[in-house]
DNA sequence: CCAGCAAGATTGCAGCAGCATTGCGGAAGG
DNA sequence: CCTTCCGCAATGCTGCTGCAATCTTGCTGG
C-alpha cells in the first residue's frame, strides 16, 4: 500500500512513516500543498493522509481541488481541529474519514483498512474480442481466464489491434506503436511479430485473426 | 435515503429517526439483531447504524453475518464503547465507520454522507491463490492455514502480485509499491526480492508460480 | 487468363537486453 | 552481540528481437 502524507509537523511525519512502513505502507511525505498535487500526478495512491493548518494554508482547500482532476483517491483528514462541527466541515467537502490527533497508529490503520476495503479500480478498460480479454492500460492478455504472456512488441501490436478491433490499423500507427521515435526500423521486423503473434493466438486458441490489408495496414477480428 | 438503525434504547433510536427524517432519511428501526438480518433480505438499504450493546448479544457479531450473505451495505458502528482498541476492533470486522456516543446528528449525517459516496464495496478482503490465502491489507500469508512470515519488501511484493492475480503487473507498480519516492533503487534489488520469494513460496509448497513477462512486468498465478 | 511483380509470411540465426541467482557486507532490530 | 533483512554487484543464462533469405499470396495490365 503506497499512501502519500501531507503534514507540516517533520517530527510527526518521520514517527508516522516509520510507523506506517511496520504496518507495510509505504509512504511519501510532503509538507507543502503546492507539491501535493504534483505528486497526485506523478503517482497513484492507494491513500491520502491530510493535515489542515498547514504553511501554505487550509488542506481542506486541497480536498475539492484533486477532486477536480477526476481522482477518487481516498483521504484521511488528521488534525487536531477535532471540534465535532469541525469534522462535519471536513467530510462534507469530501474526506472519506476524519481523525483527532492524537491518535494511535493502530487506529489509523484500522481507518486506512475501512477506507480501502473498496473496488481496486476506477474504470478499468477491458477489451474482448473471440476468447481472449484484453487490458491495455496493464497490458495483460487472458484467453479463457488463462494469462497468456506475450513478449513485449507482439504484445504492444495486440494492444493496438485491440483498441480498434473489426477497423484496419495502418502499417504506420502500428510501427508507431512499438516503437519509439529514436528506434529506427530497418526491416521487416514489424512484420515478423505479426507473424509470431499469429503463432502463439493460434496456439493459445483465442478465437481471433489478424487479417492483412494490402498496402494499408492489418485488422484485428473474431474468427 | 433509507437505512437500518439497529439499537436497543427505544428514547434515543425515536429521536434519531426524527432527527434523520428531518435531514430526508428514512429509518427502519429493530431492537434486536435476529430481525436484522430478516430486514436486510426484504429492504435494500443505503446504510446500517448499528449499536454493540444490544438486548441478544453483540452488535459486532452481527457485521460478517451480514457480509457473509454478500451484502456490502456500509455499516457504522454508534456506541458507547468509544475506547480506541475497540475502535479498532469495530473497523476489522468489517464496519465501514465508527462513532462514539454521545454525538451530533450533524456527525452522523456527515459519516453517513462519507460512506455513501465510495463506491460500494467488494473489495475481497481475501485472495486465494494455490493453497496459499493473502489478506492485502492485514499484510498476512497462510499455505493451508499455517501463517507464513514472510520480510517485509517480499511480502510486498506479493500482495501487491496477488492483488491482480492472474494478470501482469508492471515492474514499475511493483517497483511503486515497495519503495517510496524517496528510497532510491540503483540495482535489481526487486529482482532479488522477487528471487528470494520464489525460493519461500516454493519451500513452504504454496502452489503458486510467480512468472515474469519479459520487459513488460510479473505475474501470480497458481501453479 | 496469365505472367510479372510487389507486398506479405515465415523462419533460422546471431546478438544482446533483461532476468535469475547468489555471496557479501552494512544496517536494523532484538 | 547475534540474527535477519536488504541493497548491491558479479555471474550465467534465456529467449526476445532485428535481420535477411526464401517462399507465398494476391493484385495488375495486357
Amino acid at each position: 500500500m503506497r499512501i502519500l502524507l501531507i503534514e507540516d509537523e517533520r517530527e510527526l511525519a518521520d514517527a508516522l512513516s516509520v510507523a506506517l512502513g511496520k504496518h507495510g505502507v509505504v509512504t511519501d511525505h510532503t509538507m507543502h500543498l503546492a507539491d501535493a498535487i504534483e505528486l497526485t500526478r506523478q503517482n497513484v495512491y492507494d491513500a491520502i493522509l491530510l493535515d489542515r493548518r498547514l504553511p501554505d494554508g487550509e488542506g481542506l482547500t486541497f480536498i475539492p481541488e484533486l477532486r477536480r482532476t477526476g481522482t477518487d483517491t481516498p483521504i484521511i483528514v488528521l488534525t487536531a481541529r477535532n471540534e465535532p462541527m469541525e469534522r462535519v466541515e471536513g467530510l462534507d467537502v469530501g474526506a472519506d474519514d476524519y481523525l483527532g490527533k492524537p491518535f494511535l497508529v493502530e487506529e489509523l490503520m484500522a481507518r486506512l483498512r475501512a477506507v480501502l476495503r473498496r473496488p481496486a479500480s476506477l474504470a478499468e478498460l477491458h477489451i474482448t474480442v473471440g476468447r481472449m480479454v484484453i487490458d491495455p492500460l496493464h497490458l495483460s492478455v487472458t484467453v479463457d481466464a488463462i494469462p497468456l504472456d506475450l513478449p513485449r512488441r507482439e504484445l504492444l501490436v495486440l494492444a493496438a489491434l485491440a483498441k480498434r478491433k473489426d477497423k484496419t490499423v495502418l502499417r504506420s500507427t502500428l510501427e508507431a506503436a512499438v516503437y519509439n521515435y529514436e528506434e529506427e526500423i530497418q526491416s521487416n521486423a514489424l512484420d515478423a511479430h505479426i507473424s509470431r503473434l499469429r503463432k502463439r493466438l493460434l496456439d493459445a486458441g483465442a478465437g481471433v485473426a489478424v487479417h492483412n490489408i494490402r498496402g494499408v495496414g492489418y485488422l484485428l477480428k473474431e474468427e
